[in-house]
RNA sequence: GACCCUGUAGCUCAACGGAUAGAGCGCCUGCCUUCUAAGCAGGAUGUUGGGGGUUCAAGUCCCCCCAGGGUCGCCA
């Protein structure tokens, strides 16, 4: 609600500006101080001052005299040397925001309408399918699986794609572990993937192999042979890798399903080499003219991609890549066509295509300017019914959806590939889908590592330099990491310890149940409560916390406000929920128990509760899923304290019990809302 | 060497260029016959790495240093 108040007097200020013939001055709001000084302010007056050549505070008058009335502000003030604050019709903010939360779907379109919206494809989690997933791949799907929900609730229409690396040097490595250390055949190894835990033997598995390579370096010729076998497609060890990755995939998904994260479609490596898309993209490439084939140099005989020393385009690169403006206006044009050496080799001179390249492949078909497509057959299907397909080459299952053509695409993708993002976003460019190319967002976050004293906890031994590092860098090849599903099993079994001494009466079933959404919550919470640029130094005894700053301080603010309405249906008090939720005939006396002064503490409560909107729509814009962390924490608690301040049932005056009542079903709707945004469910009872 | 990120309380982190820089953890002290204490209240710690500049206003923008991390491969 907060957000359409502050539309409508950005809009007012706006109009104020147009009288005035400013085009060029921004409108800026801010929230002031102290609700006592309103809930919206403008410092634009200081911003006019040199302009209109007046003081500040003269400014400001006429602003405030000049707005016509807004709805939903009831008076405007002035403040300080120039403020002019907005104060809210607090009665009509509440009652407007309590019957909004009342309708969640409101803000979702009918499904004919989405159908019509522009598409926006996240890619998410791309955990390489031989081992087991860990914390870092956690951060991953948490960041993306949350910034789709943000996508949805802003009634974007989202397709969630999970690229699998099913034919890379990761899946190889594991395959010669299978056939020259554990001496496995295809009918062995696919007993061996059917057993639970398949990943996590995985695991140890390519730790050893990379031993087993340090030995010798001459036994690296087996990954290279692998690796060819395996992209050809045919054969004993491109069967073997087969069987791997889908298997490892289906614990990569359980593994993420635990966590609430579900997928549309796994588009497949193998597909695409089999597929040719490169093909069809090397061709594109060539003609335009994107790519050449080196003469001289270190990359004789590649064809690479030279990258723009500043995007042609005006400036819209920068919307992805801020701050990036290195150069000053009037620098040189690259000195060009002399050396290709700092060129980005695509297809390598012995006719091989790089990561990139397929890459830029992949993100052509994305949009749909490829010109090709995958057949798809069905991967797994969720208990809720929602169906994941995968690619397939031969011809595929009926009834898959239009996958692919995005108009939006996110790539939620680690920062130490941010170049190789460049490149394939220049890619894009290069070919001339100018429009496609600022479309591509690098959906950039640091990665997880370990504190020092997590690593050795776990057995590992550091070396001194490494034990004064902040953190350690997780580790796959080395088995360096806390595995994904071994993290879950702890937290789950600490919240169930705790749940077993709160409600040791309730079956089995409901406390797993509790145990488990307390588990996520603390899990899901801890990965989203950093901002994207933030380093996470794992360490057990902050994860794994259920107090302070984590999900489940918020969800026991629910679980809080819950018992409140569950206690009242108990006493049979005169109402019901339901009427509890039809407020329109009380309005009157709201503004009684939200007036200045004394009804303070009640209306910051009521403004935050209605502020969900707008975090939202600034989480979306700063594409930054911690914002939404942040507010649930704080309207939590937010909530507590006045909890502590009020004792509800027991109000005497009935009114103004009902008032309360109406305040803890606003904030309860808004607080859940804004957990399911986090992917995180409230228990009944914790 | 070039480019990117980071530097804020003892620790981990917040803070659209705006009014008095905030949380959590940890530490100390209180509060459970109550709508369950996974909670609440109180206690104090800041030269926002350093130095210049722009601005009515800088933790935030620009420049120069310092420190840490990352990237720049015919790996993915």
């Amino acid at each position: 609600m907060y957000r359409i108040v502050e539309a409508r007097i950005r809009a007012a200020l706006r109009e104020f500006l147009n009288r005035r013939g400013i085009q060029d001055i921004p409108v800026v709001t801010q929230r002031p101080p102290s609700v006592a000084m309103g809930e919206v302010a403008t410092p634009m007056a200081f911003e006019l001052a040199p302009r209109l050549r007046r003081a500040p505070r003269q400014i400001a008058q006429e602003i405030a005299t000049e707005l016509a009335a807004i709805p939903g502000v009831a008076r405007v003030e002035l403040a300080g040397a120039g403020y002019v604050n907005f104060l809210f019709d607090r009665a009509a903010f509440f009652a407007a925001a309590f019957s909004e939360a009342a309708n969640p779907g409101g803000t979702l379109r009918a499904d004919r309408a989405l159908a019509r919206e522009p598409k926006c494809v996240v890619e998410h989690t791309n955990i390489n399918p031989n081992k087991a997933a860990h914390i870092g791949h956690l951060r991953n799907a948490a960041l993306g699986d949350t910034f789709v929900r943000l996508l949805r609730r802003a009634g974007r229409r989202v397709e969630v794609q999970n690229y699998i690396d099913n034919t890379g040097v990761q899946v190889a490595d594991v395959v010669v572990g299978f056939t020259h250390l554990e001496n496995k055949s295809a009918a062995e190894l696919r007993s061996l993937a059917a057993a639970p835990r398949f990943d996590f033997f995985c695991w140890d598995l390519y730790a050893r192999v990379t031993q087993f390579f340090e030995e010798d370096q001459t036994r690296l010729a087996l990954r290279g042979q692998t690796l060819a076998a395996i992209e050809e497609g045919h054969g004993a060890e491109a069967e073997l890798a087969e069987i791997i990755s889908v298997a490892i995939v289906r614990c990569h998904l359980r593994t993420m399903e635990r966590l609430g994260v579900q997928y549309d479609v796994l588009p497949r490596e193998s597909e695409i080499l089999h597929l040719k898309f490169w093909d069809a993209a090397f061709q594109q490439l060539r003609e335009r003219g994107a790519i050449h084939l080196a003469s001289a140099g270190k990359n004789v005989g590649c064809w690479v991609m030279k990258l723009p020393e500043r995007p042609p385009g005006p400036g819209q690169e920068t919307q992805q890549f801020p701050k990036l403006q290195s150069n000053p206006p009037g620098a040189e044009p690259q000195e060009t066509g002399d050396s290709d050496d700092d060129a980005k080799v695509i297809v390598r001179s012995n006719g091989t295509v790089t990561y990139v390249g397929k890459d830029i492949a992949y993100q052509l078909w994305k949009f749909g300017l490829l010109g090709r497509d995958f057949a798809y057959r069905r991967f797994y299907t969720y208990p809720n019914g929602h169906t994941v397909w995968t690619t397939t080459t031969d011809g595929g299952e009926s009834g898959a959806p239009e996958f692919g053509h995005a108009a939006d695409v996110y790539n939620v993708i680690d920062t130490r590939q941010a170049y190789l993002q460049k490149v394939v976003v220049a890619g894009l460019r290069a070919l001339g889908f100018e429009q496609e190319a600022a479309r591509s967002v690098h959906f950039s976050y640091d990665v997880v590592a370990l504190s020092p004293r997590c690593a050795a906890e776990m057995g590992y031994t550091l070396a001194e330099e490494e034990m004064r590092k902040p953190y350690v860098e997780v580790s796959g090849r080395k088995g360096l990491g806390v595995k994904a599903d071994d993290l879950l099993d702890e937290l789950e079994s600490a919240a169930r310890a705790e749940v077993d001494a709160r409600h040791a009466g309730a079956p089995e079933a409901e406390r797993a149940r509790i145990a488990h959404a307390i588990a996520i919550g603390a899990l899901r919470y801890f990965l989203l409560k950093y901002t994207r640029t933030a380093i996470i130094a794992f360490d057990f005894r902050d994860a794994l916390s259920f107090e302070g700053e984590t999900g489940p301080y918020c969800q026991y603010a629910v679980v809080r406000a819950r018992n409140i309405f569950r206690k009242m249906a108990e006493q049979r008090l005169h109402f019901s929920l339901e009427q509890l939720d039809d407020a329109a005939e009380d309005q009157a006396s709201f503004k009684d128990f939200l007036k200045s002064g004394e009804g303070d503490d009640l209306w910051e409560l009521a403004l935050r509760a209605g502020s969900l909107d707008a975090q939202v729509a600034t989480a979306l814009s700063a594409q930054e899923p911690a914002f939404v962390a942040k507010y649930a924490f704080e309207l939590a608690q937010a909530f507590n304290l006045f909890y502590h301040h009020h004792h509800i049932l027991s109000e005497a005056h009935a009114a103004k019990r009902d008032f309360l009542l109406r305040l803890s079903r606003l904030v309860e709707r808004q607080l859940v809302t804004a957990l399911d945004l986090l992917g995180i469910e409230a228990p009944e009872k914790m």
